[in-house]
DNA sequence: GTGAAAGCGCTAACAT
DNA sequence: ATGTTAGCGCTTTCAC
């Protein structure tokens, strides 16, 4: 069959012209399977020889189309501004790649109509499977994805259309408390009037980590009020309202439990206002590494993204995705400078954490 | 033609037999080109309806191997670490769905060799353009692209291979320090002592911004010696180093010109160990809000992703990208509150800068 | 107005 | 040991 070059890319079938052979030689050779159908060495090597001359590229929209297999992983995320989202594409990225597949990370603004389009838009493209991080509400996705029989796992935010993967917020949230607690002992400060700012009313992450805050209080002996904890949203401007509310009913408290980094920012907002001396404890259920270096005593809670993702592509891997099926990953603790010069103790690491080291080169 | 479906997903043949018509008529309505064709409109309803019913969703691999149109384009980036890359992503992704494209965003960690692996991947998918971020040496990569025609974009750190849109570091680097040199004289400072910390030998963002440094400290009848320029790159233990390094020395500079969000990390580390009143003034070359929000007098540049973004996607809809042509565009001012507080007029906007009101929903 | 047919670049079963 | 062939799902020209 003839064929005139569209645009210049060259196809198999030019590698076979140029290599006086056959389209299906060349596809054999190309993909290493051509010692087990036992073509012969010098004919493999002509292939290979004129395919690198011509910059031969796979076209894999092709392959694709025949194999009914794309190679192609989607990942969705609210948007990539904060350490966590960031990290969830990076190591998403990276496990693809291990695996010989191409991410097609998409950011959609938290948007319902955005998320939904995208996930359209990525089953047409023919992902082999979704990772939905960050949607409050998965279910219409997860039904989407199942009427492509496409697998999904959800991410970070639970629903009940597939399986998912979350961090043990509560879990969490009454380690990081039990700490602060004892920094404001530590400190001389009363436990007893520690708040618990940030994060969204009704939101599954917030109401487990305010449910852990109560419980690790109760742990402590110290027993708190519902009206103490203020879930002003997640825009710093509101947080540092809520501070200055705060700070407008009388003595600051010896320690906040700050629900997330733009709570935390919010609190540095309005420590530019106001002279604390000395300043609170803050414990921060978020992680990032410029609060991290103020020099300020904070605990932070760093989720393990690591451990997320490969935990989500398990559940690819395994082929199926329960229903309702919660697979549940603990964060790990950052603590400040501040913090150790205060002679608290290096955490311990958290029994069955996944603690590869890893050397996170930071650049501009 | 008889065809069995393959898993479950249907196809316009599928849709063709259910509404008793042909796969091109299917074709045909779907792709709203039915009143051209003078299609009558009850067919083009029934097709219309039984599509919607089965769930129907294009097969785009099968459609770009007809069309030799993916209407998928790559963007490559070092990471999403900061609010620069963070934020070129994000534009990058809202700028390609703006135009009913696939926007395929890979990190890949400032490494060469999986610069190229994955540059390699976007062409074999068939991307219809590729957008080559912050990379150092982007020619082998313009090489690869050329050789498969498609057209690719240096972003950020400009090459040879092909067109490059990049801030113009020298003349915000300029206007940086001239502001920075008249908050230090309003402090009562000398502005000789001002210093450079933060950026790497030789990177073509640091040499154009030590460039316009010096400049501007010229313009304001100040000569500084090279002697005083910090290299010490984009980690920010080194740039703490520095700091320690320079208060070493004896008084601390009345003002620092950063040199990166990394370093202004590695600043505030330092600040950690060492009370300084007043506290320097900050001048820093990059953008976070969570540095902005800091109780410290701190100006920064921001660049302007949207319109870097604009013009990467102009060059790309121009159908050319002539070889070493430089497209150049302005970063904009922030300024903290604690720098409005002491009286500093509000940054007048740059001439011909793209100032769309973008409300940014920061969340959790 | 609508359908038949060719072919995008690739793979794999089946011939030789 | 290698070539032939039949599609993967889609678009578009041409025929009826």
């Amino acid at each position: 069959m003839a064929r005139k070059p569209t645009g210049r890319r060259s196809t198999i079938y030019d590698i076979a012209t140029a290599a006086e052979t056959s389209a299906s030689t060349v596809s054999l050779v190309l993909n290493g399977s051509w010692e087990r159908y036992r073509i012969k060495k010098e004919t493999a090597e002509r292939i290979l020889n004129t395919a690198k001359a011509k910059g031969y590229n796979t076209n894999l929209q092709a392959r694709g189309l025949r194999l009914s297999r794309s190679s192609l992983v989607g990942m969705i995320i609210p948007h990539y501004r904060n350490r966590f989202f960031a990290g969830l594409a990076e190591c998403f990225e990276a496990e693809a790649r291990a695996r010989g597949l191409t991410p097609i990370v998409v950011s959609t603004q938290r948007d319902a109509k955005t998320e939904r389009s995208v996930v359209e838009t990525m089953i047409a493209q023919q992902v082999e499977c979704l990772i939905i991080a960050g949607v409050d509400d998965p279910d219409p996705l997860n039904v989407l994805c199942e009427r492509a029989t496409i697998l999904c796992v959800n991410l970070d935010l639970p629903g009940e259309g597939a399986a998912s993967v979350v961090t043990d917020n509560r879990a969490g949230a009454i380690e990081l408390t039990t700490r602060l607690v004892s920094l404001v002992n530590g400190a001389g400060g009363d436990p007893a009037r520690i708040r618990f700012v940030g994060g969204r009313q009704g939101e599954f992450a917030t109401e487990e980590r305010v449910a852990g805050f109560l419980a690790g209080l109760e742990q402590a002996g110290i027993s708190a009020p519902k009206a103490e904890i203020e879930r002003c949203g997640y825009r710093p401007g509101a947080a540092r309202q809520a501070f200055e509310r705060i700070a407008g009913e009388g003595p600051f408290p010896p320690g906040v439990f700050v629900n997330s980094i733009t709570a935390l920012e919010g609190f540095t907002a309005f420590l530019g206002s106001h002279r604390l001396a000395p300043p609170p404890v803050i414990a921060c259920f978020d992680w990032d590494p410029f609060a991290a270096a103020l020099p300020l005593p904070v605990i932070m809670l760093r989720q393990n993204v690591e451990a997320l993702i490969a935990q989500s592509f398990a559940v690819v891997d395994s082929g199926v995705s329960e229903r309702g099926r919660r697979i549940v990953v603990p964060p790990t603790l950052a603590v400040s400078p501040a913090v150790e010069a205060d002679g608290e103790e290096a955490p311990s690491p958290p029994p069955g954490t996944n603690r590869k080291a890893r050397k996170v080169d930071r650049d501009g």
